[in-house]
Order: structure tokens, then C-alpha cells, then sequence
DNA sequence: TCTCAAATTGTTATCGATACCATTCTGCCC
DNA sequence: GGGCAGAATGGTATCGATAACAATTTGAGA
């Protein structure tokens, strides 16, 4: 046992280094690789007087472990995939940071991934995931192209679907119906005594949610005997909040005696709030404007936003929990149920004539 | 050459599969494994006839290349490691988004991680990152522990520190001085006839870029013999649009002839905002406010706020193309320069008083 | 027809850790 | 004191691809 603690700290900036093994590291210790590899994991059998040792090796010469190397022999490669539409909307990386937390010392790393609402790129994403080997994935909403379902089946891994409830779920699902909430904010709006309602959305084709929640929209309100919706497409999705001004205009110049706007999402009925009064339109007074997915920005600009409140968080969490408790379970699947989460109308001064 | 073509659809979901090898398809059409993986790569000589063969035949069988295993051989592992702050955050995560589009299409793919502004859990990740033997890694800021430089110095991969300017920078940079360009900020207004400077910002310990940000405001209101700046620490990093507003109310409790108040970012400059106009105050008649990063509410709102516009984007995206370019360099250094990224004062409703 | 370089394909060793099984050691009990 | 369970440790094969080199085929030119 030589003592070369300090190997002459010579400033080897990027170079020579890295090569340092499990096995150099053993050899250092005089033990062999496996009792290091053992020192690395909690429930392996080492004596604390011998991990003790290892350690301080380990931290002597500065080794890393290699998961890359570890990941192979142990066929656990130590992933998690996720596939959002947007790492850029709150409300998705909420669910991220939802999942990473559940992950957190589970062993498990997320890699994360964003669609940009598009089957292809999801598609396209979904082989690169696999090719790391995760343990599990979990995507947005159930729109998937033919070849991504047959990729996800074939991995044989445990998926989840969140953010909807899809037609045919792949495996498990932790999510709402887009259409069921928008619904439920029409219905609250025409039970106070709104009538003639206008909706703003993006083009449909990509984004799922959004033509759930315009679906939902349309459905409740010829229920309720309102007229035909009247309804905006505006924009690729996600549609931005300078778009959602736009598309207000549009709709009032079509439909000018519009009472109440129902928009796809917080962001989009900001804007429209903003383009109305800098045309001098009072919100509510003169013109009622409602959002989904209740942003940070919705309680705190003037008027307050009302929206549907979702648990974004909530979905990644409690989706990385299903994804966990899959893979305690191993093959013996726990059936694939569908894990509502809530969601909620939040009334705010956007919609507030007080009473009509 | 037996055609089994169709392995008898026999629907296994989540099960046996999932052993498939390059071995195999190999045998199946009839050539060695080495073959298969140079059908995988362009650059490998195969014949297209071959190589469309074998393509042909991945599909039939649904094989999907194992990275890890390749990785460990190749000694490649196809990572590339970035740490921001926050992934809420929307200047963060169109950074995110820039190393992302930069690297679509180099087979690199992108592990993320958040730090919380916390330099311990910075610590913790870039060792999670160093596991997974990254081939570079991109990190937000200049301060890290010690343990974290030692093992960034010790991993030799380029590493790149963006959206400041490190005093003692590790290797790459790619960022700006916040400080000076909340000085910029200060001149600017100044020019304009403000004299009595407020800010607003969040407890300084762990957002480096938020405390260079006050400390430009302190220096340069000084020099401009503007009296000592008006300075509210206010929660912890990152300050939210809530505790904008909160911050605001006690700074004009404590000056109240505060003429301009800059915020460290437009998040609490906008709850700033609408803190003031719910207690009767006018923006920017009787009191101005500005924030900083152009965040897109900042443009759409009313009134629209005056702040310094970051190219976030494109720091990630440069910050990864310099990183490539150090890849491709290899070994040959090519010097640790600093690249600028540009930052501009944007001038909107929320600092204008019309001629002073 | 023969030669030789380039293109294509195959063989074997290896990347660095871990699974699996064998071995050694320790200490307790009858 | 012998036997034996259980803890600690070691040896070897292996995970699935790729590097490196060898072997074979192809085709153009002499």
C-alpha cells in the first residue's frame, strides 16, 4: 500500500485521465473489482471497514462509476424516457420537473425529450429513446403513429400516457378529459347566466388536447341549446399569446355581440385579454374572456384569469409513481387501469359581471 | 432463406421480446453482425444492396440498435450533458431548446438536468452526468463547488459555462456580463431623466447571474451620483410574479419617492406591475418599472414592460456548437476563448413618461 | 488473361462493469 | 472440538455492440 494519495496534481486539464477503472481502483485497494463494484451499491454484502477503504480511494484518485458499462451487464440501463410536446409551456415542464422529482434517488435518470406536437417527431424520438434501453416510458396524450405503437410494444417496457385519456391507452394512463373540463367551464359560465360563447384555438391537427377542449366546447354549449359554437382556429399549436390577440379580433369582427371567449389555453386568452383593452374593451364588462390550464400569469395580471386549474405536477408525479410501481410489479401487471387526475374551474375577474 | 416474415402476430405485450440482437438479425439475413452495424452508421462501406437488406430486415423483425452496448465498445457514449437552473423557467428553457436544435442530426442526444440554484445539487447532478461519461457538458454560471471542478477538470471533456462571464472560467464560455448590462439598463433610464433608482431582486447566495445583476444597478447608480441605490432583497431565487409584487410594496413603503424600480427579472417586474395598478397606481405615471430577459409576456402586456432583451436561445445553441467544434478538434485545444452573446435595452410603455 | 487497388465482408478481441457461483473466513452452538 | 450457517470476498463468463485487422470479392487497366 503505497502511499500515493497525491498523484503530483499535475494540472492535466482534459487529457490522459478518464481511463481510471473499477479495476485500478481495486488494485489500489487490494481487493478485486467486484468487492469495488459491490462498495457502489447499498444492499451488496462488503464490510463498512472495507467500503470505508474503497471510498476513500475512490475519492483519492477521483474515479467515477461507469453506468454505461454497468447498465450492459446488469441489463438495467438506469432510464427513464419522457416525450413532452414543449419543454417551453409551463404546464409541460411542470410535468417534467413532476417526474424528475418522483424519480429523485430512485436511481433513475429521465431523458427528456420534446415533440414539438408532432406524431413524426415523436415518433422518430421514441426509436432514440429505445435505443438507450429504458426501463419505462412516458409520453403526452395517445396520438402515435402505427410504427411508435409496434416500437413501444415490441420493448415489452411499461408505458404511460398522460395528459388525456386516449381511445385505445397502450398501458397506463394518468390523465383527464380535455373535453370533459372544457365542458365543465362552459356549463359554469352559462349557469351565470353567460349565452352566446366564442372559443379560440390553434389548428387542430397537431395538438390533441386543444381540439379535446374545442370539441368539448362545441358539445356542451349545443347541448345547452346555446347556437352553434363559435369557434376560431388561429394559428399553429401551441398558439402564442400575440396569436390569441389576433384570433379575438377575428372572432369579434365575425360574431361581434360575443359575450364570453373561451380560449385553449392561459396564454392565449392573456394575449386576447391585452388586444381588447388596447382597443379600449373593458374585460369583463364589455367582453367575458376565460383560459385553461391556470398559469402563474393568470392569478396575478389584471383582470385575473378565469381558467381550468390542472395538476401538471401531480400528472408527472404521480405518472413516474405508476411508471415505479410497474417495475416493482415485473411481469406480473398490475392490469392497466387509468389514473384520473383533478382539475378544477377557477372563477376570476376575467368573467365576473357579478350577477347577471 | 426461410420466410418468416411474419413472426404469427402473436400480441405479446410487454414479455419476451425484447431479446432481439444484431446477432440475430444477422443470422436471419444471412450475414455477420458486423455487417449489421455498419448498416447502421452511413459512413461504413457496405453495399446498398446489403445494407437494404438488412434494413429490411430490422423492420420485419422490429429491431432497435442498443446504444449501450455500442457506446461501451466505441467508447463513444453519444451524451451530451446540460445544467440549468430551472426548467420553468422560459429563458432556461429556450436554452435548453437551442443545445437541443443544435444538435438534431449529429447523433448526439441531450441529458438534462436542474440544479434548483443550488451548487450542492449542481454537485450531485454533474456526478449523476459524469456516470453516464458525457461526451461534453454544458453548465449555466461560473460557480460550482470544489468537488465539481475537480471532476469536471478530471473527466477531460470540454465544458462550456454559459450565460455569464466566470471569473475563473473552467474551459469554454458562452454568456454576457449581467452586470453590465443592467448597467446599460441603468445609463439608459437615466439619460431619460430618472434619477431616484429602485431594485428589486431575490436573496442574492444562490443566484449568481441575479446578484451581478444588483451589484451592476449598485455601481452604476453610484457613479452616476445618483445616491445609494434603493436595493430589496426579496425571497428565494427565482423570485416569482407573486413576490414581485410583495417586494414592491415594501420598497416604496421605505422610499416612497422611488421614481423607476428595475426588477431581476420580467417575472417580478410584472407582478410588480400589477401590484401597483390593483392599489391604485399608475405605470409608469406614477411610479416606472423595468425587468430584465424580454420574456414574451413583457411585449403583450399592458402596459408592455421595458426590459433588457437575452438571446437565450441562441446561447444554447452556441454554447453547443462550440461544443461540437471542440469534439471535432479533439485533443488540439482550440484556446478558451469567450463568446459574447448580445444583449439589448428594449424601451416600452412601462418607463415612459414622454419627454422629462 | 493477369495484377493490384478498392470495396465489401468476416473473425476475434475488447470495452468496463456485474451475475453467478465458488471459496474463504468468522464465530456460534451442541 | 467438530460442524455449519452466514458473511465477506474472489474468479470467470458475459452483456451487445464495435475496433482492428484479415480475408475475400470486384473491377479496371495493362
Amino acid at each position: 500500500m503505497k502511499n500515493e494519495d497525491e498523484p503530483k496534481d499535475k494540472r492535466l486539464k482534459g487529457g490522459d485521465a478518464q481511463k481510471l477503472t473499477m479495476a485500478e481502483v481495486a488494485k489500489y485497494v487490494g481487493v478485486s473489482a467486484m468487492t469495488v463494484s459491490r462498495a457502489f451499491r447499498q444492499d451488496a454484502s462488503v464490510s463498512e471497514e472495507t467500503r470505508k477503504r474503497i471510498m476513500e480511494a475512490v475519492d483519492a484518485l477521483g474515479y467515477v462509476l461507469d453506468l454505461s458499462a454497468g447498465s450492459l451487464s446488469s441489463r438495467r440501463s438506469g432510464f427513464i424516457a419522457a416525450l413532452v410536446p414543449s419543454i417551453n409551456n409551463s404546464n409541460f415542464s411542470d410535468t417534467a420537473r413532476g417526474i424528475t422529482d418522483a424519480l429523485e434517488n430512485t436511481g433513475l435518470q429521465l431523458l427528456l425529450g420534446y415533440t414539438d406536437y408532432a406524431a413524426e417527431k415523436e415518433e422518430k424520438l421514441i426509436e432514440a429513446m429505445l435505443r438507450r434501453r429504458p426501463e419505462g416510458i412516458i409520453l403526452t396524450g395517445g396520438s402515435h403513429t402505427d410504427r411508435a405503437r409496434r416500437m413501444l410494444d415490441k420493448a415489452g417496457i411499461p408505458v404511460v400516457e398522460t395528459w388525456e385519456i386516449p381511445e385505445e391507452p397502450i398501458n397506463h394512463v394518468v390523465g383527464f378529459s380535455n373535453s370533459e373540463a372544457m365542458s365543465l367551464l362552459v356549463r359554469t359560465l352559462a349557469s351565470q347566466g353567460y349565452r352566446r360563447f366564442g372559443y379560440i384555438g390553434g389548428t387542430t391537427a397537431r395538438d390533441t388536447r386543444g381540439s379535446q377542449r374545442r370539441s368539448g366546447f362545441l358539445k356542451t354549449v349545443e347541448e345547452l341549446g346555446l347556437g352553434p359554437g363559435r369557434a376560431i382556429s388561429f394559428g399553429v399549436p401551441p398558439i402564442t399569446m400575440e396569436q390569441g390577440g389576433q384570433a379575438i379580433v377575428s372572432l369579434l369582427e365575425r360574431w361581434p355581440d360575443t359575450e364570453v371567449v373561451l380560449c385553449v389555453s392561459d396564454l392565449s386568452a392573456f394575449g386576447a385579454i391585452m388586444e381588447c383593452k388596447r382597443r379600449g374593451m373593458r374585460v369583463p364588462e364589455d367582453i367575458a374572456i376565460a383560459g385553461f390550464g391556470d398559469y402563474e400569469i393568470s392569478s396575478i395580471c389584471h383582470p385575473s384569469i378565469t381558467t381550468i386549474n390542472v395538476d401538471c405536477y401531480g400528472i408527472g408525479r404521480q405518472a413516474a409513481v405508476r411508471l415505479l410501481d410497474a417495475l416493482q410489479a415485473g411481469s406480473e401487471t398490475t392490469g392497466d387501469e387509468i389514473t384520473l387526475t383533478s382539475y378544477r374551474v377557477v372563477l376570476r375577474e376575467s368573467t365576473d359581471r357579478g350577477v347577471r
